[in-house]
DNA sequence: GTAAAAATTTAGATTAGTCTAAAAAAATAT
DNA sequence: ATATTTTTTTAGACTAATCTAAATTTTTAC
């Protein structure tokens, strides 16, 4: 059983490991936790002790198998819940990231199941991201965000990255959502910067748009 | 700003106080947290000192307007969130409360706003309670319980007491639910118990459970 | 291959919420 | 009107989560 905090710790660790692929560095932690690294050190015993990271001192720490499915239950419920705010409460999908900080720490089985249910089995998330399953599986879809794409590709959004709600906002305006058909127009070499058909019109973005919109493959 | 822990005993001083009418003791205090009078004195303090409650040195609590303004939002929460589980995710109304005493908790005027707009701004929780409005506004309704009344007495359910999950699992069997219409048949004087006609058909009850079915007056 | 710099851990404090044991105040019983 | 009992408060201690400052270890730079 893990605390609010643990469980904002080792999602936080989740995430920066890359799904546990490489191991997390005690001041990469303190910068996206907030804290201190004096701070993370301590709960990065904690954590060890509850077997959901390894530590080695001075080197970092990497998820456990159990921690990876500790932390992927947290990240479907908050996942759950965003999909719930927008598509039965009506919010804007730059609107619903704080809040689900706060419902993914809810505690029932019984209620996430519902909830799961009352949604229809979303696959994604309103930004695209998955939905780990309630065995805390996580299908990886293969996406590539469109600035390491060239001038003639089309196909469709798969997801934005949704860690800034004033990009979100845009994106809205943009009709960059999932779903939404994309093509390259043209691209300038000099600054990134991208022509692009969206939802049968043209527009103009910038590399550092482009690095936020994520296509299948 | 209340913290979580906060929230409760400021929430359990409002119910105990019967809505603010009468002063609360650190004893009753300590029972209805499950805590220990010498942690009530302490926690009294802090609410004291956020003007939440006012505190008379040995003679017991009394919850301010502040107070009872705020104990009402928390109460509005719960309430409205028992009704989603109920009506939305198809909980039974005796599995609801511990769900509730959570989300409670959570932190967002705009989701709670959302919420009592998706439930048809409902009056009522699932167990009859009334909803205090966003103003913080509690429309009391004079209710009073079966076992008051004497045979002959008809009339429809306007609540149910919900302290505990039992009861409320036999009321729903013998379809003891608010809105069910109930008539007084008989009344055993030796023992309180009752025979009444509910949902058009006639059962026994004991006075116990006579003391947690309320109609209107 | 040392010395300086950077990162990490440890030491010692602080705050929220809790506890037990002791002291103080109020209620009650003779 | 005292003495006893009950209730409440205070004193001192503990855990979780945090901090600053100091010590330690690793990395980097010459
Ligand atoms: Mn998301
Ligand atoms: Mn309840
Ligand atoms: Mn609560
Ligand atoms: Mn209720």
């Amino acid at each position: 059983m893990l605390s609010l905090t643990e469980e904002n710790y080792l999602k936080a660790i989740y995430h920066l490991s890359d799904g546990g692929n490489r191991s997390v560095l005690t001041n990469e932690l303190a910068e996206a936790m907030n804290t201190k690294a004096a701070s993370v050190t301590d709960m990065v015993k904690k954590l060890s002790a509850k077997a959901v990271i390894s530590h080695e001192k001075y080197y970092g720490v990497n998820v456990t198998s159990k921690g990876k499915s500790e932390a992927l239950m947290v990240i479907r419920k908050h996942r759950l819940w965003e999909t719930f705010l927008v598509q039965k409460l009506g919010f804007a999908w730059d609107e619903v990231h704080e809040v689900a900080e706060q419902l993914e720490h809810i505690n029932s089985a019984r209620l996430i199941e519902k909830l799961d249910e009352f949604l229809g089995y979303p696959k994604v998330d309103p930004h695209g991201d998955p939905i780990p399953d309630n065995k805390g599986k996580l299908k990886i879809l293969p996406q590539i965000a469109i600035d390491q794409l060239n001038i003639g590709y089309q196909g469709k959004i798969a997801a934005v990255k949704d860690s800034d709600s004033n990009l979100l906002k845009y994106l809205d305006k943009i009709e960059a959502r999932p779903g939404t058909k994309i093509k390259i127009l043209g691209k300038e070499d000099y600054d990134g910067s991208m022509e692009i058909l969206i939802a049968d019109h043209r527009i103009f973005i910038s590399k550092e748009v482009s690095q936020n919109i994520l296509v299948i493959e």
